[in-house]
RNA sequence: AGGACUAUAGCUCAGUUGGUUAGAGCGCUACCUUGACAUGGUAGAGGUCAGCAGUUCGAAUCUGCUUAGUCCUACCA
């Protein structure tokens, strides 16, 4: 083995190696263990969140499969409808190929499938190079044949059913894509507006009770007036009381409206009175529908002002008798445009009151970026109220469980005030939806044209499928059951539904988790009817940010490629990565200048191991991680450590059969790691089915670096390389450090998987095991017979003793290399046996000399002191002891003690805390007084010897 | 507007049903090429647990308020 820890040497042909031999696909188990990986974009590539998430999908499935489960962890991919199309529209254009109208329906998808060929392989190789142990052979793709039938079945049920319907609704139209979009995709950011008031004249010679011959509204968007269809009033307004049911004429088209009455008005906001546009605000829209007003539509797909208003009766039903056109001077122009015409226009007629500066909240689509324009078009809609009951239930009765807890109360709130999903999108890439028209404008639902005909006993008459596709998430809803065949009955879904754990971050909850939640429960049912919850689990991480705390995105120029972070890459190469293909170019040189300071010799190779074992460090539940490349270096450096102490244990393993230990009983030092093992084996279980990951890393960690390499192999030493140690205590020494090495590689082969099994396929050798793999190998089990109590508090002894030299040595600053003696005064009898046990160690790990016992008679040299428990452990001063130095040393752990007097002499001189306090924690309080009292006691005498020295 | 979360060492974070001497990694200081490891070893310094008030014998931990920050949901034209 080298002497340094090289990754990418060791990770690049391992993975390989265990998808060769299958060894990811489920093997037959008693109990059946299931994850369903988060597809991500199939055109995408894996982003630092992807990576966290993958590497806490991944310990768990690793863990469950060496516990001998049948474990499957599902892979695949979304098309991400609205995403992809995007992308491929925009190569059209940088290949000066004919846009995607030009080009028709048929040549553009194909045009997809192609890119989906050309770049869907990132995703797989980044896993792969993560370690991801998916089941390769049972990939899927949400628009793959299988997966197509189920989104067909799924949808036609749900029609038959009446929870899918189809109707004219006002909806969040993107007019770039010329799609509607769900709720959720739409941001809302706070920007800086106007406001503008003008007058509404009154009709019919009416006035306002203070003799006004007009109205005043107040808007944000003044060019929807001309597609109003009333003005609202509040009902208990006493200034408008009088002109409800009256008109007014709504400038430049002379239309006349009603004045309407309803609640929705706030008589305090403005002037009280509401200009209402049903066909493009939300809110308008409600009033419309209350008051049965008529809906005109002004705008075009693309927002501009049409040359003819679209006339709807408040049921949606085409009114051609109502349509009117619009002033030509308007015609063409897009919102904004005509909103600064039209307002040009209302001061021309002296109408505009005046403008003011308003903050508001604007719509966005989260794709397009252009502000929302709400629009009436025909969509179609899932009854999501309906579908969100059962799953309501299934959280509130804790058959569906949230990591961390407080997700709860988001998910409550959301379910239990959801709107109708809009599900169609005026997109070509996607599920497209399996409904025909005839030219009546009939509606049929079926699986194809022919079964239409079948199912309603059409004629031979024309008909024509609907052009649309369905959202994106539609059919992500049914990934946890439609990748395992349904709606066929297979084996698969039998045996891996309900899924064990859905592991994801909280941006996509609403989106993805909430309505595969839906989904499931109304198409899974268990042999008793009930509904099959889709997971137990709901295991909801944190965003990765950067290190100052901002979320990683390619325009703020912050991201880091998970893959740069395992096997390095140069600074130009990273500046290039993060300048180029921006959507606005003109950031590159920012991000380049913060790049360069940020790394200024680039990043470095540090591994899968390490980065995944930085991920499960940080992940602790319910808080975002700022990242921190420290960390990882750190963790580097822990695999380093790793690597060393296999190459020292295997240089003195290696030609030996170290399987078993010899006749003769292992020593306490012997005992005392594999009682240690065993605690720290409970322990990382324990985190694991508690979702720790942080805890189960630290705790791994800590017995890796400080118990095991910092001890346990120093310890080794004496007995390895003296001459006086017996074959026998060589043999259970080198039986020992092997096997806690393979039991080790076991417990952290789950988070750390390539290092593990590297060092593991060596010292499996010398463990006489002929095992294939480490990730096939049993997850280490606790056995509570060898935590051993008196092992280890000889070796915490042994420990203290060695620390206690090396305090002095450190404090005092005397050479590591200068051999001391040590006496040792106080010593009980229990000390004396661990002296007698552990002396050879002491002097070899301490570079002591000699160490003896003084008995109370014989008085002690002049000394530097340190305590182990009651027993003052002595260096002599002779030739290397600066007095002052160890004045002042022995001063400032008086101090201490002083402080700890106090307080708790303060503690007990309480009388209700005497009174009150349980009396294990007033003993342990009293006991801590007595030591500490005793240790200054001890101290202090020697202080004062050194002053008598003087 | 409503809700949630966060505030602990210079930095990034742990701290479980209230009882610790409040921990880790990185950084910092000193010493050290000791036969696995300088991607190292040993030792050390460093904290009014955001602030205020309360409950309690006892609060980093529970309650209320304040401040700062993050996020979600909704939205008044």
């Amino acid at each position: 083995m080298d002497s340094t820890y090289k990754p990418h040497e060791l990770e690049s042909t391992l993975y390989e190696n265990w998808e060769r031999n299958n060894w990811f696909a489920p093997k037959k188990g008693d109990e059946a263990y299931s994850i369903m990986i988060p597809p991500p974009n199939v055109t995408g590539s894996l982003h630092m969140g992807h990576a966290f998430q993958h590497t806490i999908q991944d310990a768990l499935i690793r863990l469950a499969r060496m516990q001998g489960k049948e474990t499957l962890w599902q892979v695949g991919t979304d098309h991400a409808g609205i995403a992809t199309q995007m992308v491929v529209e925009r190569n059209l254009a940088r290949d000066n190929l004919p846009p995607r109208i030009e080009m028709g329906r048929e040549a553009f998808i194909e045009k997809v499938w192609d890119w989906k060929k050309s770049s869907g392989g990132t995703i797989t190789k980044q896993m792969r190079r993560l370690g991801n142990s998916v089941d390769w052979e049972t990939e899927r793709f949400t628009m793959d044949e299988g997966f197509t039938e189920a989104v067909q079945t799924a949808f036609i049920k749900l029609y038959d059913e009446g929870l899918i319907y189809r109707g004219k609704r006002l909806v969040n139209w993107d007019v770039k894509f010329h799609t509607a979009i769900s709720d959720l995709e739409v941001e809302n950011h706070e920007e800086k507006g106007f406001m503008w008031e003008f007058k509404y004249p009154l009709a019919d010679g009416e006035t306002t009770s203070d003799g006004n011959d007009y109205l005043v509204v107040a808007t944000t968007r003044p060019e929807t007036l001309l597609g109003d269809s009333a003005v609202a009033v509040h009902p208990d307004d006493e200034r408008y009381k009088n002109l409800v049911g009256k008109f007014v004429v709504v400038p430049f088209v002379g239309r006349q409206i009603p004045i309407v009455a309803d609640h929705h008005v706030d008589p305090e906001f403005g002037t009280g009175c509401v200009k209402t546009t049903p066909a493009h605000d939300f809110n308008d829209y409600q009033i419309g529908q209350r008051h049965k007003l008529p809906m005109f539509n002004i705008f075009s797909k693309s927002a501009e002002i049409l040359v003819m208003a679209e006339a709807y009766d408040a049921d949606g039903k085409a009114n051609e008798s109502l349509a009117f056109s619009l002033p030509e001077s308007f015609v063409g122009l897009d919102r904004y445009q005509a909103r600064k015409t039209i307002v040009k226009a209302l001061e021309e007629q002296n109408l505009l009151i005046g403008v003011k500066d308003h903050l508001l909240q604007v719509p966005k689509g989260d794709r397009s970026g252009l502000v929302i324009e709400p629009m009436l078009t025909d969509q179609w809609f899932v009854d999501a109220k309906t579908l969100a009951k059962p799953a309501i239930e299934a959280v509130e009765t804790g058959d569906m469980e949230f990591v961390p807890k407080q997700y709860e109360n988001m998910f409550f709130a959301w379910m239990r005030d959801l709107q109708d999903w809009c599900i169609s999108r005026q997109l070509w890439w996607g599920h497209r939806i399996p409904a025909w028209y005839d030219d009546e404008g009939n509606l049929y639902v079926g699986d194809d044209e022919a079964s239409v005909r079948e199912k309603y006993e059409l004629d031979d008459k024309p008909l024509h499928q609907d052009e649309d596709v369905l959202d994106t998430w539609f059919s992500s809803a049914l990934w946890t059951f439609a990748t395992l065949g349904w709606p066929e009955q297979t084996d698969r879904l039998k045996t891996f539904h309900p899924t064990d754990v859905l592991v994801t971050g909280c941006d996509i909850f609403f989106f993805w988790v909430a309505r595969m939640m839906m989904m499931t429960m109304h198409f899974m049912k268990d042999e008793h009817g009930k509904p099959q919850v889709p997971f137990k689990t709901i295991y909801i991480t944190g965003l990765i940010r950067d290190e100052h705390g901002q979320k990683m995105s390619k325009s703020k120029g912050n991201v880091i490629d998970p893959l740069d972070m395992i096997d390095g890459i140069g600074l130009e190469e990273l500046v290039a990565k993060r300048s180029t293909n921006l959507m606005q170019p003109k950031l590159a040189q920012k991000i380049e200048k913060q790049t360069r300071k940020e790394f200024p010799e680039g990043i470095g190779e540090h591994g899968t191991d390490a980065l995944r074992f930085t991920l499960t460090s940080l992940a602790s539940t319910g808080r975002d991680i700022n990242w921190d490349m420290k960390r990882l270096e750190g963790n580097r450096n822990f695999c380093n450590k790793l690597w060393n102490a296999a190459r020292y244990v295997l240089s003195h393993t290696e030609d030996h059969d170290c399987s078993k230990p010899s006749d003769e009983p292992l020593s306490l030092v012997d005992q005392w790691i594999i009682s240690r093992l065993n605690q720290c084996i409970t322990d990382v279980t324990e985190q694991f089915a508690r979702y720790r990951f942080d805890l189960a890393s630290q705790t791994l960690f800590e017995f890796i670096k400080n118990q095991y390499c910092d001890w346990t192999l120093e310890l080794s030493k004496p007995v390895l390389f003296d001459d006086n140690a017996t074959d026998s205590q060589r043999q259970n020494t080198r039986y020992v450090l092997s096997h806690v090495l393979e039991t080790v590689l076991r417990l952290a082969h789950p988070i750390m998987p390539f290092i593990t099994e590297t060092i593991w396929q060596k010292v499996k050798v010398t463990q006489g095991l002929s095992d294939d793999t480490l990730m096939l190998m049993a997850y280490p089990t606790s056995d509570e017979l060898l935590v051993n109590a008196n092992a280890e508090a000889s070796i915490e002894w042994l420990k203290s003793v060695i620390v206690a030299v090396r305090n002095i040595r450190g404090e005092l600053n005397i050479s590591p290399s200068t051999a001391l003696p040590v006496f040792l005064v106080n010593a009980s009898s229990q000390d004396e046996m661990f002296l007698r046990i552990n002396q050879r160690l002491i002097e070899r790990l301490a570079k002591v000399d000699e160490v003896t016992v003084l008995s109370p008679s014989e008085e002690a040299p002049l000394s530097a002191t340190q305590l182990v428990g009651d027993m003052k452990v002595l260096v002599p001063m002779a030739g290397f002891i600066d007095l002052e130095k160890e004045q002042a040393r022995l001063q400032k752990h008086i101090d201490k003690l002083d402080k700890d007097i106090q307080r708790v002499e303060n503690k007990l001189g309480n009388e209700k805390f005497v009174a009150n306090a349980p009396k294990e924690v007033i003993d342990k309080e009293k006991e801590k007084l007595a030591s500490a009292l005793s240790a200054k006691a001890e101290l202090a005498i020697q202080f004062d010897k050194i002053n008598n020295a003087d």
